[in-house]
DNA sequence: AACTATTAGTTGCATTATTCAACTAAGTTG
DNA sequence: CAACTTAGTTGAATAATGCAACTAATAGTT
């Protein structure tokens, strides 16, 4: 009956120069040995107590990272996207600041920016496509960029991680009110910025409830994409 | 290897008396057989093209209904959800107008307002919760709840439509001037509303190429919800 | 036929939100 | 300590939204 191959797959976004990259790594698995795949494999109905686990599971043990954002794209699924048969996969994104990736990089992460992207096995090129859409989407109008960002960060670095994602300038004032109206950072006590020769940004970081969670607003950062979807 | 249970589940939602009501089915099978819970069933490898594809037969089946919307909402998996094991449901909702409800109600369907449903089996509930609140982010930035109306419909109509999902009124000129901008509507040349003891209204119908398809705006219709999710 | 009630649809203005440009602030470097 | 550079703020210009009052068109009532 159930002769479904039933995986997991990730989406490790992370932001390198100011681009979106995604995280790939060589598969040691049959189909596609070797090539260059999102990190994923099959759900262990013995040990993982849901999907959320498995892709949690998944992204300790390829890459060594556990993710301060993860939550779930989509299933992807079908006859023809894998050619061992009738397969589903629950896919996950994450996202993560670089050095993290860097630190736990023992592995062969290799990080390649989404605009590059391609010769991917499986339907693994859509899959990332959803994503980086979704990230971007939602980006608009909530704080998942800060995940993107290290523990303490300036907002005009933060402002640069929102440029970078949405790809065009945001004015200074309404990046600032917004954040404001978000209201998930706390500024950290006397801790500012040094060693850049002007005047220093005072460091912030997100307020702990909102660990794992985003705040909305519900007004886009940014007034051009108007998407057909 | 495989022991995992692979179904998918629909969320059918209607509008009644200007209050979403979802459809549900008594159980033909074991587990919870008689039980009210949503249409659902085992993916079928040999003759679902794709998880959409058994969504769609679903629907059709057991409910004898083409659904004018159907997208995925996310995919409930774990343990602890099916008593008979490991399971995970790929999880679709859709939008329909009353009166295809009822015109292919053939079959056992019933209606239930969504403050009202109760003592559902596996993680129904929780489902439920999760398409609703996603038709109502939703609906307050797109077209989406056009596809509670019928073919035919004026905009006093539609308006109260928006308000019953989002629950509040809306102001008539910022609604016109939303829907205008979704630019999803086109008049029925000299198609009046009757039968009303006052000003007939304009009749509108979607734009073909917006079939299945949502219009998007950047800015919310309604400032009210400032949600934290 | 005129009048009443009721809802459709529009118009102009008040209010609020967003953007822009110019300003002040505070460091490093030479 | 003057020059440079970026941080952060302020106020005025512009744009979006919401409100209230208007006109329009129908059925029912006198």
């Amino acid at each position: 009956m159930s002769s479904i191959i039933c995986t997991i797959d990730v989406v490790l976004m992370t932001l390198k120069n100011s681009v979106l990259h995604v995280a790939l790594l060589k598969r040691d698995h049959a189909p596609f040995v070797g090539v260059l795949a999102l990190p994923g494999g099959y759900i262990h109905a013995e040990d993982d107590v849901d999907t959320r686990d498995a892709a949690e599971r998944t992204l300790r043990e390829k890459a060594g990272i556990v993710s301060p954002y993860l939550e779930q794209l989509a299933t992807f699924s079908g006859r023809a996207r894998d050619p061992r048969g009738w397969s589903l996969s629950v896919v996950y994104y994450a996202l993560v600041p670089n050095d993290v990736i860097a630190a736990a990089s023992h592995l062969e992460v290799v990080l390649m920016p989404i605009d590059k992207v391609r010769g991917l096995p499986f339907d693994h090129q859509k899959i990332i496509e959803t994503a980086v859409r979704r990230v971007r989407d939602k980006s608009a109008y909530s704080s998942l960029p800060v995940y993107l960002c290290g523990e303490l960060f300036t907002l005009p670095q933060l402002q640069g991680v929102y440029e970078a994602i949405l790809g065009e300038p945001i004015n200074k004032v309404s990046f600032r009110r917004k954040i404001e109206e978000l209201d998930m950072l706390e500024a950290v006590e006397g801790a500012m910025e040094t060693g850049k020769a002007h005047r220093p940004a005072q460091l912030y970081r997100l307020k702990p409830r909102y660990s794992q969670h985003l705040s909305l607003t519900d007004r886009a950062l940014n007034a051009k994409s108007l998407t057909s979807h």
